[in-house]
DNA sequence: TATTGTTATACTCTATAACTATA
DNA sequence: TATAGTTATAGAGTATAACAATA
């Protein structure tokens, strides 16, 4: 009995995006280790530097992750001092976030070291390709 | 002060391919809950069908997984009885994998529940969309 | 010395469920 | 009733380090 017809495992989609994610972790963690922070931490802290006051609900939506998830990510973040929260606007329930100066200088220094990672990433590919790769990709988690 | 020039959140490749990946993940657990197993629980079955007497450093080496991390995969098929170890070849320190039938008959089941999730999956694109999409991402973590 | 398998350990991410406070 | 935040808990994936057996 062969599998003639029935499809090989390099056909899943969903294991080269698995690939292509763990290759990329994987960098990430080795070229960004002395930040101290993970790809998640990171997110947050540009999330929060665009859009001061952002709130927990909003970074849970746009990383979509879930509330207890992101719970988790700005505790530590806010245990290194990096954020602070805050009641936003008049809905009392709605807690802000804002980064402290240490959080902006954190911010800095990430940003260089994930220009370097994303570098690294995106050497392979042609402005063209980038943008290719990138609209097809967005059609997955939009 | 402004941001002008700095590159914004959406520009980070590293997490479109996150937001992607974590998208296909949680479909995959939602559509093929019944099966109780994994993604990579089920990579490790098909790649073990496909070519019996692969041992733990081959699938590490394919799945791009750590041998420590490919143990603990292994160790779940092995205890449902779905997959067995038996020494391969004449080097006494290589174990290699086969499925059991009860192995074979899950992956039959998990083929067609992976089939319809790959379908959800491709659906948004055309058949050269998903070329171009599996050749880029496939220059990311070969 | 190098490789294979193994175990112990630890951390991140993720989600669920149950709870409190506010709208 | 619905929403925002919180806490506790659990499972999956990942990696490191140290070890035994074999090449």
């Amino acid at each position: 009995m062969d599998d003639a017809g029935r499809g090989a495992l390099d056909d899943i989609l969903g294991l080269r995006i698995r690939l292509a994610h763990g290759t990329v972790q994987r960098h990430f963690a080795e070229h960004c280790a002395h930040l101290g922070l993970t790809q998640k931490q990171v997110s947050v802290l540009w999330l929060v530097h665009d859009a001061p006051g952002t709130t927990q609900t909003d970074v849970a939506r746009t990383l979509q992750m879930d509330r207890a998830t992101t719970m988790a990510i700005v505790h530590a973040l806010e245990k290194r001092g990096l954020l602070v929260r805050a009641r936003a606007g008049s809905d009392a329930r709605r807690i802000g976030f804002r980064l402290t100066q240490g959080g902006e200088r954190m911010l800095e220094e990430a940003r260089v070291a994930i220009g370097e990672h994303e570098a690294w990433l995106k050497e392979r590919f042609t402005a063209r390709e980038l943008t290719t790769l990138s609209r097809l990709l967005e059609r997955i988690y939009q």
